[in-house]
DNA sequence: TTCCGACAGTGGGGTCGCAAT
DNA sequence: ATTGCGACCCCACTATCGGAA
């Protein structure tokens, strides 16, 4: 029998006021289902790939804390910062990829796994249940050591409430899902509903990309975005490829076009250099994005639209 | 007939393994 | 020995289509 994939969120805030929600805080890591059975301990990925090998300290704590039972768990691997406690995806990524990781990367980036629902038990199958219900029996099994945690949930509180704790942990969002609803593998529906916590900021178009896909060839792709450091120089920040619908790409390449230039404006020159052909432009347009983080360049970012008011020479790095 | 949920498609940051150079 | 690319993770979002209302 193969695994259920995991159920999925829509992204959205819950009703307030409703007590029919369940709140969650969100992990920024790998999210996992693990499978105990006959004294073997598997975990899979978001798409069911195998990634046994690359947590083999994950499956020896599974393997005490199952204590031989056919356990079938949902829940997120984390990576710990250490200088805050919070998980880092970041850090996580130095591990996700690297089956049989040596003991000085295990010490170096250790990994936790946060388990949130069960999805079945020596052989009875838990989806069905209500969130409350599987989240009872999932309790009474009593997950809980050094690298494995059952983190609670709570109810009547506010959403902002919960945001605000979310934030002063470093923790990315909440989670909300129906108290009354069942286990729905695989699919992404409004019964789970996942709120991150997202920044904006106002940013400089240095320049664009053109799409490469059949269909879209020449349209605007993506924006390379740029901002001033403390010392007035250009610096990249990284591109910006959704947000848009087609009339705004469309309106976008209008406008960029009468900026062109041949040389990129950054006064420090990106990181990477940037494999696609990128027509450049005058660092003059100032628009806003919405994204989780930045650190060197922005994580997540969505376009929110060009920013009038502005002047360019006045946007400085995101926070 | 209209609206909405689920899905596919397009775009981003990042890491690693492996084949091509 | 390097480098480029695809495969995975994480994700935001738009466009589309079929079924529910």
């Amino acid at each position: 029998m193969s695994v259920p994939a995991p159920m999925l969120a829509t992204s959205g805030r819950p009703p307030e006021g409703a007590d029919q929600w369940a709140v969650e805080m969100k992990w920024d890591g790998m999210r996992s289902i693990c499978r105990t059975r006959g004294g073997r301990v598997d975990f899979y990925s978001r798409n069911l790939n195998n990634v046994t090998a690359c947590f083999p300290e994950l499956g020896l704590a599974m393997s005490e804390l199952g204590a031989g039972r056919d356990l079938i768990l949902d829940g997120e691997i984390v990576a710990p910062d250490p200088a805050t406690g919070a998980p880092s995806f970041a850090r996580l990524q130095r591990r996700m990829h690297l089956t049989r990781p040596s003991v000085e990367l295990r010490r170096a980036v250790p990994v936790q796994l946060f388990v949130f629902d069960l999805l079945g038990i020596d052989g009875e199958n838990t989806m069905v249940m209500p969130y409350v219900d599987r989240r009872a029996r999932l309790a009474d099994l009593e997950l809980s050591g050094p690298s494995v945690q059952t983190p609670p949930y709570w109810t009547g509180i506010p959403v902002d409430t919960m945001l605000d704790t979310a934030a002063s942990h470093g923790l990315e969002g909440i989670v909300s899902k129906r108290i009354d609803s069942t286990y729905r593998p695989r699919t992404r529906s409004r019964l789970w509903l996942k709120t991150p916590l997202r920044k904006s900021a106002e940013v400089i178009i240095a320049g664009w990309i053109a799409s490469s896909s059949r269909g879209h060839r020449g349209a605007l792709a993506s924006l390379i975005l740029g901002a001033y450091d403390h010392s007035g120089r250009l610096i990249h920040l990284g591109q910006v490829g959704t947000g848009f619908t087609a009339a705004v790409r469309r309106e976008l390449r209008e406008r960029l076009s009468e900026l062109a230039v041949t040389e990129p404006p950054f006064d420090r020159s990106p990181p990477h250099e940037l494999a696609t052909t990128v027509h450049w432009v005058q660092p003059r347009l100032v628009g806003t994005v919405e994204y989780r983080e930045y650190a060197g360049s922005l994580r997540h970012p969505s376009w929110r639209g060009l920013c009038t008011e502005i002047n360019a020479e006045h946007v400085g790095l995101p926070e």
